[in-house]
DNA sequence: ATTTAATGTAAGCAGTGTAAACATTAATGT
DNA sequence: ACATTAATGTTTACACTGCTTACATTAAAT
């Protein structure tokens, strides 16, 4: 019968967009190849995303939700854990899923607080990692518990895009004079106790 | 006569690239575009960029240059001075020119070993800061001062990326229950003070 | 001077964002 | 219960995009 309409369109438009963001890159999303894989008319995503933009920041803003949950899975007694935990979890989401990572962090969406659904959502994830931190210090005043939030963060985010870039490079470096050998694999092999280290002289 | 041929028109339009990108961001730029803003047929760039990624790749490659080029201008005969003054002007390029470090550390150009000039442009920075750092550390050993390295740059970095999405917040967070205020003041203020300090625990 | 390679143009295809006009159904008010 | 309205989907259309192919002009090489 009633085909026409879909019921919950705009729900699988989103799951959809999500999937294909991560599979191919947000730059290679478009609306009308979106409504092909939904097997829609060209035009009906407008009635649901008045602007690709539109789409970018709800596919954005459910990343930051999923990578909220990743970061907050971890449930020890230990404050410190916890916290290495949760930048393990930062620096796997960013690595693993990071056409998505580009889009909630580069300029798709230029700014949040044009949309309050992705805005919430970052913020929700800002407010944890500032909850372990709170945790974790030992100094409860808050401008400085931000202060290590923002070093935090600014380390973890920053090695994310760093190892995206470098980790294509390896290969290549030997043939190269005069290139830097980057201590990726000190990282990666034993992530956590680089945490533990940063941690500890914050 | 001879208007037909240009004479060095890749020049040309790599530099008005250069200036839309900065101007509109590199989402913006199109080689059709490009190519009227520089009087020229709408094909005439392909004779010179084979793809888009090519010219993203030799605008990218360009920023480097000027990012070197900012973070070596200082040479104070403290390595402490010159190590807080690249900081310093990395922190400053990344916002000032933020359409352009966007190209740099995005992906639009996804892989640096596809094109050698931004390869080694980009090098050439990393080169720059390892040699500063050398200078500062006391550890001379290559895998320590790597590590050092990245530490920097990983922390640099991701602040400018914070830093970007943050700048645009304040005004809605006194309108928002629940929402954290980042000290971004503090570090606006004194940048220098809090880089030394960050270098202090390297 | 003739050939050749480099560099420009013109025309055209398939794909894109988005607006406008139209079609169908769900929700709503009486 | 029925008419009206709002929501949601389709069709059509326009201007723009990346890129390919065939062609034109000129600089460089032989």
């Amino acid at each position: 019968m009633s085909s026409y309409h879909h019921g919950n369109l705009k729900t699988e438009l989103l799951s959809c967009a999500y999937k294909m963001c991560e599979r191919d890159g947000y730059t290679k999303l478009s609306i009308r190849s979106l409504a092909k894989e939904s097997n829609v008319s060209q035009t009906a995503p407008y009635r649901h995303f008045k602007t690709k933009e539109d789409l970018y920041a709800e596919v954005a803003a459910e990343g930051f939700n999923r990578l909220y949950k990743a970061m907050s899975k971890s449930k020890y007694k230990s404050p410190k854990k916890n916290l290495i935990s949760a930048g393990r979890e930062y620096i796997s989401f960013g690595l693993k899923n990071s056409n998505t990572y580009d889009l909630m962090f580069g300029t798709a969406v230029p700014d949040f607080t044009k949309y309050p659904n992705l805005f919430i959502s970052a913020n929700k994830t800002y407010l944890h990692l500032r909850t372990e931190v709170t945790a974790y210090s030992k100094d409860k005043d808050l401008s400085s518990i931000e202060e290590k939030c923002i070093d935090i963060w600014a380390k973890i985010h920053g090695l994310v895009g760093l190892l995206r870039k470098l980790q294509v490079v390896p290969k290549q470096l030997l043939e190269m004079p005069d290139t830097p050998i980057m201590p990726i694999n000190a990282i990666n092999n034993d992530l956590d106790a680089y945490l533990e280290k940063f941690i500890k002289n914050m």
